[in-house]
DNA sequence: AACGACTCCAACCGCCACGTA
DNA sequence: TTACGTGGCGGTTGGAGTCGT
């Protein structure tokens, strides 16, 4: 494992967490926790052997292991299952990792499923341990290629989504017990694709959305070594397997998995900032995280506020309570931590503005009709007209996203600088309404997520969506070949 | 050699979903 | 319907090893 050049796998053979055994009172006699001895393993061991797995609570009360059943549980998945593989993760499996948490963020259970005997804490604590290298390396959390991935994805799903919506129906009947999509939302949903957030909406996959058992859960029969019992929480649908092709297509000549040792992204002289690489085209903000000094001053030293960003580690395509309608649907475009930090600190004077947060007044039609206009340089006019659109739709209201721009939204939209002209189109601006309510998510989101720039809703409304997303996915392309092709 | 920063990862914790009485 | 037990999951902690100064 890149990770792990050297000493990591003959480490870990022998120590434990803590120095020491300690005892806790257990309900009934005194339970054992820390590191695990041969002895308990052993016991363990012959246990579900006799017993098989399951009913770790009972390992206790006979086999005398003074450990509780979940202690039991976590050792036996983690430690003496027959099956697990041992050792560092190979670089394919470093490669699925990573796709694999753009595409689903961090559940982990559900990669290790992908991944045949490895665990979940294997895999959470190689990407924690990636995410913090990255971090201090200042480098974006994905390659490249995840980005293009995430890019081309969104566009594949808005045109597929778009014949799936007028076919209106599931290809399988049988598999729409888990996402049942009732027409009325269905008509909503085609009625708005062209808006703005569309991008947003369409990021979350069709195949979660209408195939989404036919691919995983084939794969999961096939691959999984995941007990039976174990169970997906709801809307943990893996949506897509096409992991195999598209890593290779998407940056041929890229090494991708040079890239994945901050070692070697390190000696990259072209790649020392990928930030820097996208930051003047005023499309994409930055691969930098908030807080980092270096979107502010050239300084890349720093690093101090990426704490809260990371911590969130959003799924790609899973989304914050409040962020998201019935559907999961994305509601929340990204500003950068800086402009939202300018934002809070003018509050709004309206009381209106200090709704809590809501699924239901997200602000986010505030948001993607300033950003339109921010990104676009459009007149009040067209934005306006827009918004009015938006508004007016039925549809809209009768979705759980139901953004409402509140009059003094509407009025400082009006009034906005913006109006007059933007010059620093690099700090994304939006409306107090939407920084006020959103404050709290807007801290959670993690716009090092490959696809954190379809949630900004980067691109503006309908007709200017597919022309935005031209324009970023050649600048993107052209980027990356320049850099490394060159 | 001493020290601190960093890395790795086993284990714990709290929360949640599900099954069952 | 409710309460409870169980197991699964993701986040976090902190000990031990490694590395650089």
């Amino acid at each position: 494992m890149s990770s792990m050049p050297n000493g990591g796998d003959s480490r870990k053979m022998s120590k434990g967490r803590r120095s020491s055994l300690s005892v806790e009172e257990g309900s009934e006699s005194l339970l054992m926790k820390g590191p695990w001895t041969a002895a308990e393993d052993a016991i363990l061991t012959e246990y579900v052997r006799k017993h098989g797995e399951g009913n770790w609570n009972a390992v206790q009360k006979h086999s005398g292991l003074a450990r509780c059943g979940k202690s039991c549980r976590l050792r036996w998945a983690n430690h003496l299952r027959p099956d697990l593989r041992k050792g560092a993760f190979t670089p394919e499996e470093e490669d699925r990792i990573i796709d694999l948490h753009s595409r689903i963020g961090n559940k982990w259970a559900r990669m290790a499923a992908e991944l045949p005997g490895r665990t979940d804490n294997e895999i959470k604590n190689f990407w924690n341990t990636r995410v913090k290298r990255m971090q201090r390396a200042d480098l974006p959390i994905y390659p490249p290629h995840i980005y293009l991935r995430a890019l081309s994805d969104n566009q594949e799903s808005l045109d597929v989504g778009t014949v799936k919506n007028e076919s209106g129906q599931h290809d399988d009947p049988s598999q729409t017990d888990n996402f049942d999509i009732p027409d009325l939302e269905f008509k909503n949903y085609k009625i708005h694709q062209g808006l703005s957030y569309a991008p947003a909406i369409f990021d979350i996959p069709e195949s979660n959305m209408f195939e989404q058992p036919s691919v995983s859960s084939r794969s999961y029969n096939a691959m999984s070594p995941m007990h039976p019992r174990k169970r997906f929480r709801e809307a943990d649908v893996l949506y897509d397997s096409s992991f195999d092709g598209y890593i290779s297509s998407a940056v041929p000549l890229f090494d991708q998995h040079d890239y994945y040792t901050s070692e070697k992204v390190s000696d990259h002289p072209r790649f020392s900032s990928p930030c820097d690489l996208i930051l003047d085209t005023g499309q994409f903000h930055c691969y930098n995280f908030p807080g980092s000094h270096a979107t502010r001053n050239g300084n890349t030293s720093s690093s101090t506020s990426i704490t809260g960003a990371m911590k969130s580690e959003l799924p790609s395509l899973q989304y914050l309570e409040d962020q998201q309608g019935v559907w999961g649907m994305p509601t929340s475009p990204l500003p950068s931590l800086e402009s939202v930090d300018t934002l809070i600190q003018s509050p709004p004077t309206d009381p209106a503005r200090s709704d809590p947060l809501s699924p239901r007044s997200s602000g986010l039609l505030d948001a993607i009709i300033w950003e339109s206009k921010n990104l676009k340089g459009s007149n009040s006019n067209s934005l306006k007209q827009t918004a009015g659109n938006c508004i007016s739709n039925e549809a809209i209201k009768s979705s759980t996203l139901n953004p409402r721009m509140t009059e003094c939204d509407e009025q400082w939209e009006l009034d906005s600088p913006l109006d007059h002209g933007i010059t620093d189109r690099s700090v994304p601006q939006f409306p107090p309404a939407y920084c006020s309510r959103n404050k709290k998510m807007l801290s959670k989101i993690d716009p090092t997520r490959p696809d954190a720039v379809f949630e900004f809703g980067w691109f503006g409304n309908s007709t200017e969506y597919s022309e935005d997303q031209t324009v970023l996915r050649d600048a993107l392309d052209a980027l990356l070949r320049d850099d490394f092709r060159g």
